[in-house]
DNA sequence: CGATCAATTGACTTAGCTCAAAGCATGTGG
DNA sequence: CCACATGCTTTGAGCTAAGTCAATTGATCG
């Protein structure tokens, strides 16, 4: 059993277990997963320094993340990129890499659980049901990161951003009517990024939706969608959650 | 041992067994996989069908292919989008989508091998290695698509299209002096796709390449990279901006 | 209650898309 | 083997969506 560091540690050693496969939540291979791992908490704004040799998978107990990539080479000033998302739940693989390194960034305080690729692997070993846990996961992380880049292709910024917004509506667990209440962790910046806009556009869109009478705003986060399959339309016929009406 | 079918199914088998780790190449697991590998033959521009139901994986044996996704919903005359090219050597999942289906289409003639991923996974659980041998090749190719990703972001179609020579040369393997030879299996209209241009702007992309004197072409499909350091470059730096000092 | 940073709005510029026409390959039939 | 036909590619001329620059408004916190 994992040493006791302390409440909150094991508070996220359980949601990690929770996750996996039932059956191997109090396996012995689940102890041992839990003992070489790491627990961190971040503070809003704050990047998860790791060991840049070594491949890590990361857990999400708790908090939301943004991945980002920015180019070492010079420009400093702009280039940001955000690759993803991440909130409670998700395993995130961080590869090293030379030439553009890519860094995990709380949007809130997080809590994580932090493995060495290798170390996870060789003992996920022992378990295939785990590896394969994983795999199915990392397959399906591969699919979404497809989809999204098929829509980063050509879509208009109206898209990405309506896009955006269901995606969000996806994660937070409120699809069930036509309206949904938000509270968006990122800024208009991170948005921006994350869509291939400026922040200007972002926020150009966010009123166009507003006076179209699709969302309302409230704050810096507060987001209310008012009329979701109207804004899958927007997004450009995609899933909408229950209807989908042809154009 | 697998059923002799053909000499070309058993040259394909032979080159997935070869790309196994080296200790389980013949293996009874390698052979059990063999065994439930459909041995399939494109030609060029033929879609690889399959039953929609199942999620599957397709290791490339022979030729060159493109995963495209195309959203189910009306427009037919556009939207075509290229989410990745697959060559010799790649595994790709195809996962079951029911909004938006995904489909491999030969570039030139290929051979594969498909597998029902369950099929495979269930095989694969005898054999840690050859699951974690899957699972690195998925995470690199969500970490390329991540890459990919963050290219479509915000980069200009002169960035892009040099960045796609580019990697299309590491494929090539040519990657040794400053120049080298490709023969892109792949139209204007494929690459346009992939990169989320227009065939026109990928023309003049090549035109402007070709006047700067860092490619030369010839035929459809014939391309000489002259000066890939300055590809490089190209395909990294150059941020549009309103001063646009020329090369 | 200012200080500070994020978000919005506006005016202007431009990269890349659309529409349209002309050149080239590649394959086919005489 | 050559002429033709077809589809791919290149080139050209506007247009539009989104970026850039700049100034204002609004929120959040010490």
């Amino acid at each position: 059993m994992a040493k006791r560091l302390s409440p909150t540690a094991d508070n996220g050693i359980a949601k990690f277990r929770a996750s996996l496969p039932d059956d191997l939540a109090h396996s012995a291979i689940a102890d041992e997963l839990c003992a070489i791992s790491q627990h961190k908490r971040l503070m809003k704004s704050e990047a998860l320094v790791c060991d840049p040799q070594t491949d890590r998978l990361v857990y999400i107990a708790a908090g939301a993340a943004k991945l980002v990539a920015q180019p070492s080479a010079g420009s400093e000033s702009n280039a940001m990129q955000v690759l993803a998302f991440h909130f409670p739940g998700d395993m995130i693989s961080v590869l090293r890499e030379r030439d553009s390194d890519f860094r995990l960034i709380a949007l809130d305080p997080c809590e994580l659980l932090v493995f060495s690729t290798d170390r996870f692997l060789d003992i996920a070993q022992g378990e295939p049901a785990i590896l394969r846990w994983v795999l199915t996961r990392s397959l399906q992380a591969l699919h979404r990161s497809r989809t999204r880049m098929m829509q980063m292709g050509h879509k208009s910024a109206r898209q990405r951003v309506a896009d955006f917004l269901i995606s969000m509506a996806e994660h937070g667990g409120g699809l069930a009517g036509k309206s949904c209440r938000l509270i968006l962790p990122m800024s208009r910046r991170d948005i921006g990024d994350s869509l291939g806009l400026t922040i200007e556009t972002v926020s150009r869109q966010f009123t166009e939706l507003r006076e179209a009478g699709l969302i309302k705003t409230q704050g810096r986060s507060l987001v209310q969608l008012l009329d979701m399959p109207a804004l899958a339309q927007a997004a450009g016929q995609h899933r909408c959650a229950g209807t989908v009406q042809h154009i």
